[in-house]
DNA sequence: TCTACGATCTTT
DNA sequence: AAGATCGTAGAT
């Protein structure tokens, strides 16, 4: 169970998400996200875990927004940030665990004339590099919330290729979290890609 | 009900 | 450096 690895265009398993979120994090780098002709490729993400994270949307427990959050792993959670941004979440674990995966960056594979007009005339129109971005090219808003994505049909996820490296860092955008949380290494991005937001902010190693 | 504030993106 | 823009959560 430590490393899961599918053959290339098989949708992803249920029991993939069904670990813990830092593992799914990781090996979510490389898969595909499908939405009718779009097709990504995951390049970043963060991982978001449990009722203790106070960067989490589960710090306060249950609430109305964050519910699929907590159900079993395996669906989408998706809210609408900054009233203006809708941002993808793959939720972890099994039932009651409230953990999910940020999807932060992604690279076109397919469908690229559907996202560009989806982005419409703003620079970079391809570059997915920002979870507002990425949703925005897959189309997504809040009626793609709870939805499976081990099930055929609308937003799947499929198996792609393994990244060979991954750089490790600190998650974006939570300053509001305590110390410990603020400076956790939980945002993974796939070392030999330009499709990565806020590059600078990895250890230089 | 009321109010403050975002797991952001774009332009200045 | 700041504005856009609105749903959520905690406070009242």
């Amino acid at each position: 169970m430590g490393c899961m690895v599918f053959q290339q265009g098989c949708p992803v398993p249920k029991s993939f998400y069904l670990r813990p979120v830092e593992w799914v994090a990781r090996e979510l780098l490389g898969q595909h996200l499908h939405h009718g002709n779009v097709v990504l490729r995951i390049t970043e993400v963060e991982a978001y875990g449990g009722a203790e994270d106070s960067a989490s949307h589960c710090r306060f427990g249950r609430t109305e927004r964050n519910a699929p959050m907590w159900r079993e792993g395996g669906r989408a959670y998706v809210y609408l940030c900054y009233g203006l941004h809708h941002l993808l979440n793959i939720v972890t674990g099994p039932e009651g665990e409230g953990s999910a995966v940020l999807i932060r960056s992604c690279e076109p594979v397919d469908g690229l004339a559907t996202v560009l007009q989806r982005r419409g005339h703003v620079k970079g129109p391809a570059l997915l590099t920002g979870p507002g971005k990425v949703a925005q090219a897959l189309g997504l808003d809040r009626s793609f919330n709870d939805h499976l994505l081990y099930e055929s049909g609308g937003l799947e996820l499929r198996a792609g290729a393994p990244p060979t490296s991954i750089l490790r860092g600190p998650r974006i955008g939570v300053a509001y979290a305590k110390p410990d949380h603020r400076e956790a290494l939980l945002r993974f991005a796939i070392a030999e890609t330009r499709w990565v937001s806020e590059l600078g902010k990895f250890p230089s190693s």
